[in-house]
DNA sequence: ATGGCATTTAAAAAATGA
């Protein structure tokens, strides 16, 4: 962002002599995303972090709440706000948003399925941002009922991100996707071969949404890294990093050019009753 | 290869997750 500041001199003769100067101010924006497994079992959990990490957006998945239920007393006293799509038991997501400029709602749910009662995207415009907040479905045991169902949903997923790319305005998709871009993002990855986050059919529908203009932000900042973004709660998954990447940021080429930073907030899972996915974040000039 | 754990709902045990 450019900034035109003034410089005033004072001289001997006590008349002062001003001069302006342009100068560039890199302003940055924290996003981030954050599978809770349950908001109201993870508040304090979810507090601390945000107050340790001070993202300007974060978005949630897995709130296992309904909307009366979400906890946005302690939300609105961390600084921030909040707009939200609960459900009874399972899926919820939320995006949190820091300060006093409020979000702008921009989409809930996708289009395509009428009978889709589960909550699982919501859109917002925050700082010229569009970002798009979703969880993907699980798709097990594959095939079946849950993988068709994993399946029509990326189907609409493409069809939105289409006409969100054509808006040709700086946009990001994040959340839970539950896929596994490719073997490097999987501990011994062929134990997940046949399994919904690693099928070709999933990767297949994961690909074409790629191929219209989205960009892996954390794979495009580390090409050849193992990252993880989830430890399942057994075997002491987390000690022995045995996990997985499936929380991700897609950015179109607009904010991918403004791209500086990424990475996993990996030590809060390291915590006391703590989510099994850790946050994932990406820093965003200007 | 399997079972291991955690949450919600609701009142014991089932469903879900990845």
């Amino acid at each position: 962002m450019l900034f035109l500041l003034k410089i005033q001199f004072f001289g001997k003769h006590l008349q002062h002599v001003s001069c302006y100067a342009y100068v560039f101010k890199d302003i940055f924006m924290k996003i981030a995303t954050y599978n809770v497994n349950g908001i109201n079992a993870r508040l304090p959990v979810l507090l601390k972090w945000l107050e340790e990490s001070r993202p300007d957006v974060a978005c949630l998945q897995e709130l296992k709440a309904p909307d009366e239920k979400f906890p946005l007393e302690a939300i609105t006293d961390a600084g921030y706000q909040a707009l939200w799509h609960g459900q009874k038991s399972w899926n919820g997501v939320a995006i949190l948003t820091r300060g006093d400029k409020t979000a702008l709602e921009t989409g809930r749910g996708l289009a395509g399925d009428p009978e889709d009662v589960q909550s699982r995207y919501l859109e917002a415009e925050f700082n010229g941002i569009t970002i798009g907040c979703l969880y993907l479905p699980n798709g097990n045991p594959a095939p079946g009922p849950k993988f068709d169902y994993k399946l029509s949903w990326m189907q609409r997923l493409e069809q939105h991100a289409k006409t969100l790319i054509s808006a040709r305005k700086p946009t990001l998709l994040c959340g839970d996707f539950n896929v596994i871009p490719t073997a490097l993002d999987a501990y011994k990855a062929e134990r997940w071969v046949d399994d919904a986050l690693f099928r070709p059919e999933t990767h297949e529908a994961f690909e074409r949404l790629l191929d219209q203009g989205w960009t892996d932000a954390l794979r495009k900042l580390n090409p050849d890294t193992v990252i993880y973004t989830y430890w399942d709660y057994f075997r002491q998954a987390y000690r022995r990093n045995a996990g997985l990447r499936i929380d991700h940021f897609l950015l179109n080429k607009d904010l991918e050019k403004r791209l500086t930073a990424a990475g996993v907030d990996d030590y809060v899972r390291g915590w006391e009753k703590t989510s099994d996915h850790a946050p994932v974040w990406v820093e965003i000039q200007g």
